[in-house]
RNA sequence: AGGGGCGUAGCUCAGUGGUAGAGCAGCGGCCUUUUAAGCCGAAGGUCGUGGGUUCGAUCCCCACCGCCCCUACCA
């Protein structure tokens, strides 16, 4: 951490350390704070984009130090932001603000200015908001106005003054002083396109946010969602914890792990892929109502619904079941829906989604349902409950969507009769669940940790919640019989694959050996729950730093390592 | 991984097989209530990178790099 009491002698006149590359021209020298000047050498071929722009900012910065002016002060003390005299005096007429001529200080970024001759406009922008102010010569005087020319676009100032309306009754700040905090070196995005190439918004997002209002509203909103979710649960009894991100044993989802390496303990260990199996651990700890907001990590492919690191909502409800979270889920998506966009019905791209009721389906009624006429009578319920039966109605889906061009349901090796029926639901019904939907009764070929149901164990009591055609949400009655739980881990690693666990969690089923409660859980998918409530069409729209690919111009990977031929 | 698209000034975008264009930003000048401020002037480019075709390539061809979209894997 910096010192907070930063300003002392020792820190300031210190020679900043070349260390080989610097991309700045100047380096300081040690010249006490106010009276320092620039040396103008090379240090380093490395510069940042626009050169002129930075070496001509960076000339301007010396100039206001020249002034007198601490080049990065240490201190302004506001009265207001602009957002709140924006709120407070936005209806305030010129002769009531001019009777009330309180002294405000405000401080922001300079996003406009207007310089003309002896006098100037800029606008100043703080936390999404901006309020003009107004610069007389004649006012903030000689110095001050000279420091008023040596200001850029980007710039953070501070002013002093009051408020008045101009000529065309816009809230203004009549500045009697003017205060600089802090050098923009290099310049914002074009002012009134925005930033719209997509890579620059993701690599730098900082500039998407200063110049594109829709994303940092995007990201408030976010904010916003995850505020929502804690009120429900906290309300509900539920306290948050936090579990590990490093696991011995990559579980509780299936999925390629990232896989890291602890020096001193010398042993590899995964990112999580899901939080599930400690959080149902704290279960058996008497932890009867937990969930946990965090990152899971998944080795696998990147997409507009796919980022690597992704945010989920974990939450482990005892003595409850599946029954009681779908319930749950439909109080909490509409409540949700409701306070963050102020309606049930959202809009999402060219569609609307109605949160205010979620349809039920049980796997294989989805399959029935959307089963394509042309592809002749759909199975019945009692052929996808028979042996082979989900197999058979494949082949006959297959028949036609091959015909038709549609996908086709590919199975990689024998499949069981729960995975062929997850198979064929995900090929043909799982991008037609548009409106908020609550599918359930899930294979337990496909569940390996939740309960099976009383009257049908080919089946298990889990539902997924799928909105705009994604999976947002998955829950189930949890598994707590320790010796059902082996048998079907031991299944999982007998089936082998790189989405496999590599070994028995033995400690997890020590646990549930320790007696864990009838208790149901689910994950909820926050990106894509972000995505339908800000009608983000890209899960990167809704992660302030999505991964890419590192920027070229570095260390570059294919080139210098490329020697193998 | 496969298919499609894009890459031109710092930003937003035009454009052409024959010396590269605008607006904004930046620079110099004028301007004391402007607001996409205005007016005058000057500057700014390895047209993603590397090959090839050609008398000549930013443009045509090939490869590569990066990003976006679709498909596959996945939540």
């Amino acid at each position: 951490m910096r010192d907070s009491r930063a300003g002392e002698e020792s820190l300031d006149s210190a020679p900043r350390e070349a260390g080989g590359s610097s991309v700045f021209l100047a380096q300081r020298t040690g010249r006490p704070l106010y009276s320092r000047a620039f040396e103008f050498e090379r240090i380093s071929p490395l510069q940042f984009e626009p050169r002129d722009q930075f070496e001509q900012r960076q000339k301007k910065l010396q100039q206001i130090e020249a002034l007198g002016q601490d080049p990065y002060p240490r201190e302004f003390r506001w009265t207001d932001t602009p957002a709140a005299l924006v709120e407070r005096y936005g209806q305030t007429s010129g002769p009531e603000l001019e009777a009330e001529k309180r002294e405000i200080r405000v401080a922001g970024r300079i996003v406009s200015l207007r310089l003309m001759g002896k006098a100037g406009f800029a606008h100043l922008q703080g936390s999404g908001k901006q309020i003009q102010i107004y610069v007389k010569k004649d006012v903030v005087g000689e110095k001050g106005f000279e420091l008023f020319h040596l200001l850029d676009l980007g710039d953070f100032i501070g002013v002093r003054g009051h408020l008045f309306r101009t000529k065309t009754n816009e809230l203004s700040i009549w500045v009697e002083e003017l205060f600089f905090l802090s050098k923009a070196l290099l310049p914002l995005p074009e002012k009134w396109h925005g930033l719209t190439d997509v890579e620059l918004r993701y690599r730098q997002r900082y500039l998407d946010l200063v110049a594109n209002d829709k994303s940092r509203e995007v990201f408030a909103t976010r904010a916003r969602i995850i505020q929502e979710l804690r009120r429900f649960f906290d309300a509900r009894g539920y306290i948050e914890v936090e579990t590990p991100m490093m696991h011995p044993i990559a579980g509780g989802a299936a999925a390629r792990p990232f896989i890291t390496h602890h020096n001193t303990l010398d042993v590899d260990l995964y990112l999580r892929i899901a939080p599930e199996l400690y959080l149902k651990r704290l279960t058996v700890g008497g932890f009867d109502r937990v969930y946990e907001i965090n990152r899971n990590f998944r080795n696998e492919g990147i997409s507009t619904q796919h980022n690597p690191e992704f945010t989920m909502l974990e939450f482990y409800e005892a003595y409850s079941n599946y029954r009681d979270l779908m319930d749950m889920n439909e109080q909490l998506f509409a409540i949700l829906a409701k306070n963050i966009t102020g309606s049930t019905i959202v809009k999402f791209g060219e569609i609307e989604l109605d949160f205010s009721k979620m349809q039920r389906l049980s796997m294989r009624e989805a399959i029935q349902r959307y089963w394509p006429g042309e592809a002749g009578v759909p199975p019945s319920l009692a052929e996808l409950a028979s042996p082979s039966g989900a197999q058979a109605a494949t082949s006959r889906y297959n028949l036609w969507a091959k015909q038709s061009g549609s996908p086709y349901a590919a199975a990689k090796g024998s499949l069981s009769d729960g995975e062929w029926t997850g198979l064929l639901f995900e090929t043909m019904a799982e991008d037609k669940l548009i409106q908020p939907t609550i599918l359930y009764d899930f294979p337990t070929d496909i569940s390996p940790l939740s309960k099976q149901k009383p009257e049908d164990p080919s089946l298990t009591e889990r539902f997924e919640i799928y909105v705009a055609g994604m999976e947002v949400a998955n829950g189930f009655s949890e598994l707590n019989d320790p010796a059902e739980q082996e048998r079907r881990f031991l299944a999982q690693i007998a089936q082998g694959g790189e989405e496999m666990p590599k070994q028995l969690d033995v400690d997890y089923i020590r646990a549930l050996c320790h007696g864990m409660p009838p208790t149901a859980g689910e994950g909820i998918g926050i990106d894509r729950l972000t995505m339908l409530l800000t009608d983000s069409p890209s899960i990167r729209d809704v992660i302030l730093f999505p991964l890419l690919r590192p920027e070229a111009g570095g260390e570059s990977s294919s080139t210098t390592e490329a020697h193998g031929a």
